[in-house]
Formats: structure tokens, sequence, C-alpha cells
DNA sequence: AATGAATGAGCCTTCATTCAT
DNA sequence: AATGAATGAAGGCTCATTCAT
């Protein structure tokens, strides 16, 4: 997976401590703001630069955007990594610490985890499409294998379509952190479970549900 | 289910014809453009009318953006009602009917469609949590009534949550909906099965793919 | 001679008052700090209108600059016209016509006429070579007529090149009109003259001076 | 004719090498952009040293340019020198000779050519009226001579104004150099010649032509 | 003495909003 | 009621100049 280079050479020579103040304040400002709302004056400020600076290690607002869409994928394919279902796990427990991380994630990089909504999101910024096209994250071949892996062992129907069982399984992932990370996903899941908006997120049932249904489906088995 | 009302009292008096070619360049241009990008300048020429007229109509693109998004929510509660599944028929059928129409729906007015994923996700637009809290979309009490029949009638497992089972089956339509209105979901759908750019969507294998997941699950019933 | 046109269609429709300030404006401060130096913030104060207002009329600088320029040589055309040399008008009255003509010009479109320097040398304008291109000034082919003429009169020698001639007359004519519009070009003329800061140009002895040489040369006839 | 001092004394502490590598990036520069429109940035780029070094050397883009200038004079200063028309020479080939060093020197030097012509159109830089007071070039003193000299041998008509004599030689050197450096005098002279733009200029032609008429004038001597 | 990263004022341009016609 | 020209604040970006290393 060879990730573009989007920051100019000066950036890769100050400081680490400037770098991630930098990457920090330019994903809190586009993440909560969006791409066109979002001013590289903000960025600057909220880094504690000037904007001749980020100008000196970005060459346009674009790139910059681009930079942090980069980290954005860099962190979904950490997770992947860390994730690794062993072949000895059982297909239902390996959904389990998918959908746990998932949640886990999108709570410790709230704003990685907007930025990536931003990112699928066309229309937000100008040129989804092209980086939805370099995007080529790691989930779905994880998935392959998991699934390949519990077919062999007898885990699964045998009628399934393999392929769209990924996307299947992916799409329950990325709505459950559409659901913390989105004000909308997250009120229309509180409705769905009456809760009010103060009432903790009751995870452990959230999980379990998601795994069941991906599992067992709603429906008694047909005979 | 009440609406709140955006526009000045000037629009109601305006022809028909002129409301709806506003209503149209409004969706049009905020919906491929995004809110910010977005100018009222461009919205009134594709309207045929004058940027003061628009301005007479609403007072600010803010409440045409608003308006605009009530108008988007006002659609879909016409497919709920449209949908309308009747008791006798299977769970499995209004599902699969479900899917049908919400990929119908998403090709036949992409636009709204895409202005639905704007209004979604907060930073899209200044005003997300404000409207998150109004919308009010009438599918989570059609699931309610479907989930409810179905159990009646002995087609659910019964140890169903039934409230997380309403959540389940709306998060895949709007997934399947995302895969029709934005180009990374697309994309994304695309590599999961294998396809090329150009090679049609191949609408009855992923409808009957996610009715059979969501009905039956991936894994053999425990027995 | 067709003249481009940089403004937008806007411009036609202000009053005639409102398109003089605003071109009086751009005229002078591009003529007094140059095209790059020159700011469409002052030349909007200047005009006494909003900068708003300068681009729904002017698409860029550029244009605004390019406008500027077309007029400067449609003055030029208006003076080639005025001059208008008479076939029964001798060659040295003609010739004093020219260099009065010239001085009358200078100072009183002083502006203008530093335009027409800043437009002829290059690299002070990124577009000067294109605008060289489209100069097509009448001048040449006045100079052309009067030489023909005066010739078939028996005034002028018969050895003479008339190409290069026409070219000289203008070059008399150009630095005589630098002399008035550039601080160093009028400097230099009063030091040959020896004139102090303050003292008057003697108009008159410039000219017949001019006049004298061009006719009869500096030396003796060769025998 | 004392020249003015406008580098810091850091400057003349560095290698020659390093000297001549600031002033040429700058000629180039300055010459190639204009004022304004050249860069620090650039000129220390291209000197091969850094925009510190060149600050250290010069306290301010003004300054480095006004050092440049002087050197720009220097240069013609040597001109005059190396022209040196002999008491013996007949006026006619002392004026050839000049018109062929102009263009020699023009071709040889066209960035210090275009930098002359920078310095003496105002506003191209800010401080042109200052600078042009400095200029005390010595080609009038060199045609004054010249002309004396030619009076005294009988070369030239008695009724001749010296004066303006001198400068109006000088407004044909100037013009012929303007025809080689400036884009704008290039294409008049071509379209007074009826040149295309890749024929070769006809240095014999335009030289001589030029002496004819300083020499003889355009009309038949009066009787 | 040399370097080049850092600064921030200032420039060109856009666009939501107003208001005279 | 409708028009669209006018406004000016704000945004992205550049560059002369400074200063820590």
């Amino acid at each position: 997976m060879k990730r573009k280079i989007y920051h100019k050479s000066t950036f890769e020579k100050t400081s680490r401590e400037r770098q991630i103040k930098v990457y920090w304040a330019a994903i809190s400002v586009f993440s909560q703001k969006g791409y066109e709302a979002a001013s590289v004056q903000d960025i600057a400020q909220k880094a504690g630069i000037s904007v001749g600076s980020l100008y000196s290690y970005f060459s346009s607002k674009e790139d910059l955007f681009k930079a942090i869409a980069e980290m954005g994928y860099a962190v979904l394919e950490q997770i992947v990594t860390e994730w690794n279902p062993q072949k000895e796990d059982s297909f239902r427990s390996a959904m389990t610490t998918l959908f746990r991380m998932t949640l886990e994630y999108s709570r410790k990089y709230p704003d990685l985890s907007k930025l990536y909504l931003l990112l699928t999101t066309d229309s937000l910024n100008p040129f989804s499409e092209q980086l939805s096209k370099e995007m080529e994250i790691s989930f779905r071949s994880a998935y392959a294998h998991l699934l390949e892996n519990a077919r062999e062992k007898g885990e699964l129907r045998s009628d399934i379509d393999l392929e769209m069982a990924g996307y299947f399984i992916d799409n329950a992932a990325v709505m459950l952190q559409f659901s913390q990370t989105s004000k909308y996903y997250q009120n229309r899941l509180r409705q769905y479970l009456g809760l009010s908006e103060d009432e903790e997120m009751p995870d452990d049932r959230i999980v379990s549900a998601l795994v069941n249904y991906i599992c067992d489906g709603l429906t008694h088995e047909e005979k």
C-alpha cells in the first residue's frame, strides 16, 4: 500500500512536536468544519504557528487536506493489523472483536473518525473521487481471509455469497462507526433504542445484537 | 410529524412552478457542491430567477438549505408510505421490497439522495445537529410494525432484540443507498464484488444476498 | 483595427460617469506604480467604488489592465487621425505638426502617455508580448503615405530607404514623448540643454531642432 | 563620477566569485521579471546562496536593486570609454562605430540592456526618480566633444544647435538599443522593415540608414 | 559568516446580503 | 414583487525580512 506524500520536504525537517501540532490542528479543524468551511488561518492558529509556516510545509490547503486524509487511512490500516483474527478463533468471536474495536477506535480518535466520514461522503471535498480510488483499505482482504477460514472450518453456510458477505460485514462496522461519529447517526441509534440524550450507550447490547444478526440472521433457519 | 417552515410568507404567494424551480435548483446545487461551496448566485441562476427574489423567499442561505432539507425528509416519508408492507406479506418479501425500493429511489432521485448524505454527515453543513434532532423519520415505526407483525406470525426468532433489529435493517438500507450515491461507497462495493468500473451493478445478486444475510445470518443456526 | 473587449457586460450597463471614474483611477494607479505594484484595492478606492464592483466589471486585474491598454492605443489612433497631413503641406511642416502634437498629447494625457511607456517596455507587465502583437498602430502607414507623397513631390532625396525613414521619424517622436513622460528622459533632456529643474521646456527650440535634423541632417550635403 | 555604495561592508569581504554570482543572479532575475515581480528568494537561489546571506550583503531588496543599477551605469561608462572616437576619424565613421557598438552591446549583455530599460522607465521601479538624478552618464560629454571636434573640422553645418544635436544622436542610439531589447520595439522595427518574425535583422542596412539620416537628413539640402 | 525556517502584512478574488430602481 | 448591481468582510496564498542555530 504505497502512500503518496503530500507535504513539502521542509515539513520533515521540523521538530516532531511541531509536526504533530500541525496534524492535530488540521484534523481537528477539518473534521469539525469540513473542507470548505475550514480556514487555513484557523488551522495555523490552532497549531500555534504562522500561516507562512503552514504553507512552507504544504503547498496548498488541498495538499494539507490530502496529507491528513492519508493519515486517516494509515490509522485504519493499523487497526486491521491490530485486529488480526487468529485461525483458531471462532467466526463469532472475530466479529465480536471487530465491533468492539470499532467502538473503541471511534471513541479514541473521534476526529479521525469524523474525517473518514468526510472522505467517504463526497461533495464535501472536491477530490473525493481521486481519494476514493487511492484508498484500498486492507479490511477487505482481512474479511476475505476470515470468511474463507470460517468456511473451511465449516462455520459458514454453504450457500453464502462470500464477496457480498465481506461487504455486508463492513457495512455493519461502518455504520457502527458512524453512530459514534455523526450526531445524526448517534441520535438515530438512540431513537431506535429508546434512549434519552444523556443515557450512556449500552455497548454490550449493541455489539452482541450485531453479532447475533450477522451470524444467525433475524429469522428461523429455513427447514 | 410537524415540519418547520423556513421560507418567508412571500414564497407561498409565488406560482407553484416558480417554487418548484427554486427547490429543484437548490437541491441540485447543494447536493453537487455541498453547503459551503454552493453559491446563492448559482442557485438563483439555475432556477432562472434573480438573487433578490431568492432573498425575498428565504431570508438566508441557511434557511434555504434547511427548507430543502425538510423537503428531503418529506420525500423519505413518502417512500415509507409507498412501501407500506402488507400484514400478509412475509418478512422476507417485505425486506426484498424495501431494498428494491431503496435502489430505485436512489437512482430516481440522485440529488435528493446525495442531499440526505449531506444532511446526515455533520460538518458537511453547519446545522447538522439541529437538523438531526428535527428528523424523526417514519421508517423507524414502519420497521417496528413490520417486526412486531413478523414476530406475531412466528417468523422471527424469539430471542431477537427488536429495537436493535430495526436499527440493523435501517443500516443495511442506508448503506445500500450510500453505495448508489457516494462515489466512494460505490467503488467500495465494486471492489468487494470484483467489478470493473464500467460493469453494471448486479441488482438481483445484491438484493438477494442482503435479504439472505438479514433473514438467515451467515452461520449455521446453532443446534 | 479590431479592439478586443476586456470588460464584462456589466460594465456597459453602469453610468458613463462611473465608467470614467474607473478608467481614470486605473490609468492613474497603473501608470504611477506599474502593473505589479498597483493594487486593485487602490484602484477601487481611487475610483470611489468597492472592490466587488470592480470585479463585477472586470474579471481580473489582468483584464482591467488590458482594457486600459486598449484605451491607450485608442487614444494614439485618434491622434494619427487628427494629425492627418494634407497632400499640399510640405514634408517639413508635416514634421513640425507631428512633433508639436506629440508634445501636446504627452502633456494633456500624462498618465496615458506613461501607460504607453509601460506597455512598450516589457517585463513590467506579464503580457507585454501578447499586447505588442495586438498593437498595430496606424502611425506606420501614416508615415508611409507622407513619405511617398513627399517623394513624388520631389521633396526627398532619391537614395532614401523609405521604410527605415518611417522608423526613424517614429523614433524621434517616441523619444520626444518619453522626454515628457519619464522622469529619467526628462532629466536627460534638461542635462543636454543645460537647463535646471525648474526652467520651462523650450518647446520651439526642441521642435525646430528636431525638424532640422530630420530634414537636413547634421552635416553638409556631400558634393 | 562618484558612485553611491548600496551594499553592506560584509559584501566586500566575500570572495570575488561569490560577489559575481550575486550580481549575475540579481541582474538576470530583475531584468526578466521587473523589480516588483522579482523575488529575493529567486535571486538567492539563482546565486546559489541563502537568503540570509543575501541580507547580510544588502540590507533590503531596494538596496540590492540600486547596487545592480549602479553596475548597469558602470558598464555604460565602460562602453563610452571603449568607443572613444579619435580626432582624425570623420564624424560619419564615429557615428557608424557608435551604432555598431550599440547593437553589439545590446546583444552581448541582453540582461543589462533590459535593466537599463527598467531603470529609465519610471514606475517600473519605485526609485526611478532618485536613480535618474544620480545617473550622469558620460555619453553626453563624449557627444559634445565629438560634435565640437567635427564643427572645428568643418564637418558640421554652421547653424546646428549643438546641444540638441547630442540629444538627437543619443535618442537614435537609445532607440536602437530598445529595438534589440524590448519585444515591442523589436516587433515594431520588423513591421517597419516588413520582416517576418524569424528573419534575421539586417544590421548593415539599419546602421547605414541611421548614419545617413543623421548626417544628411531626409530632404534635399536647401539651396 | 552562513543558513533557511518562521513570521505576518498584504494581495487578489469570492460571495452572502442589501437596496435602489 | 422582481431585479441585479453594489458592498466589504473574509479566504487562500506570497514574499520581504528576521533570527535561532
